[in-house]
DNA sequence: AGACAGGTACAAC
DNA sequence: GTTGTACCTGTC
């Protein structure tokens, strides 16, 4: 895609782009660490930096950073490269993704490291987005790098495999990830320790990919395909959430599909964007509160 | 008080 | 293969 990008006083402006939203891209589920400030703009931490993004018109200004940066960081990291308002014409054609795309058509899939999501989403299991959050700031500020202070606040990066695999399951619990303290640790030691490579992992095949990420405890299908869809390029994957799961069944089929079928359903209705599909159905009813039974 | 929240492991059928 | 249940923790 062609931007007008320039630089100026630590801060890249990108002029002429189209669909994106700080609020969607942040709070659309696929990210822990973004967090909104007063301004409007949000502030997070990746690749070891601070980032601060903002929306003025239709200019985006990523502050806290340079042109080299976003050449070799955040262009990929923000999938800057990506044609989002080709894929919604093609969406379009699905009445129901017709909404959500209108609802979230800000939103962009992010390129997140591997370990980072690994380990953030086996503390997402059974949990929910506060508790994860604070618990992945507990871990990054105990175990990560700090890597500065930007606007009056300090910044930790997030942890390595190394340093997390030398932390003990009880330490490690003190950060409220409860029961999936012994998946973090275990985690952390395969990567570490025993030679799982996930860079290897990424350039497999998404079955493959996912056989290979099953095999870490505390990974089932749906964290398996968040990882490969949010820090490994496979879009085709097709995480099934609840509310994934109630929207399918409120719009697509009936209730009480069983996973196996809304996966394989999903996967051949939308194909090769999945995961795209995947992301905008779930922010559409998330935020609607689609399918949830009230009380 | 008790259910519930971005699921998974494990056992039982 | 498919189904049922326990599970850390904090908030409603």
């Amino acid at each position: 895609m062609e931007y007008n990008i320039t630089e100026d006083n630590n801060k890249v402006i990108i002029e002429g782009i189209r669909d994106f939203d700080p609020v969607h891209i942040f709070e659309c589920g696929q990210c822990f660490r973004w967090n909104r400030e007063e301004d409007g703009s949000f502030t997070g931490v990746a690749f070891e930096r601070v980032l601060n993004v903002k929306v003025e018109n239709d200019k985006v200004i990523l502050s806290n950073t340079n042109i080299e940066e976003f050449n070799n960081i955040w262009y990929d990291y923000f999938d800057l490269g990506r044609d989002y308002g080709k894929m919604k014409e093609i969406f379009s054609q699905d009445e129901i993704l017709k909404e959500a795309v209108k609802f979230g058509s800000g939103i962009r899939i992010l390129n997140q490291e591997p370990f980072e999501i690994l380990i953030s989403f086996i503390i997402s299991a059974n949990n929910a987005i506060p508790r994860i959050k604070s618990s992945i700031e507990r871990l990054s500020k105990r175990y990560g790098k700090h890597i500065g202070e930007y606007n009056g606040k300090e910044y930790y990066a997030f942890p390595t495999a190394e340093a997390l695999s030398k932390v003990d399951i009880e330490e490690l619990k003190e950060t409220k990830i409860g029961f999936r303290a012994k998946y973090v640790s275990n985690a952390a030691k395969k990567v570490y320790n025993e030679g799982v490579n996930l860079d290897y992992i990424k350039t497999l095949d998404t079955t493959h990919a996912r056989e290979e990420l099953m095999k870490f405890q505390g990974v089932g299908p749906k964290v398996s395909d968040c990882i490969l869809l949010f820090s490994m390029e496979k879009y085709e994957a097709f995480p099934i959430d609840v509310w994934v799961k109630r929207i399918m069944e409120y719009f697509y089929l009936k209730e009480d599909t069983s996973m196996n079928k809304i996966q394989k359903y999903g996967e051949e209705k939308f194909k090769d964007l999945a995961g795209f599909a995947q992301q905008y159905l779930f922010y559409y009813a998330r935020e609607l509160g689609i399918g949830k039974k009230k009380k």
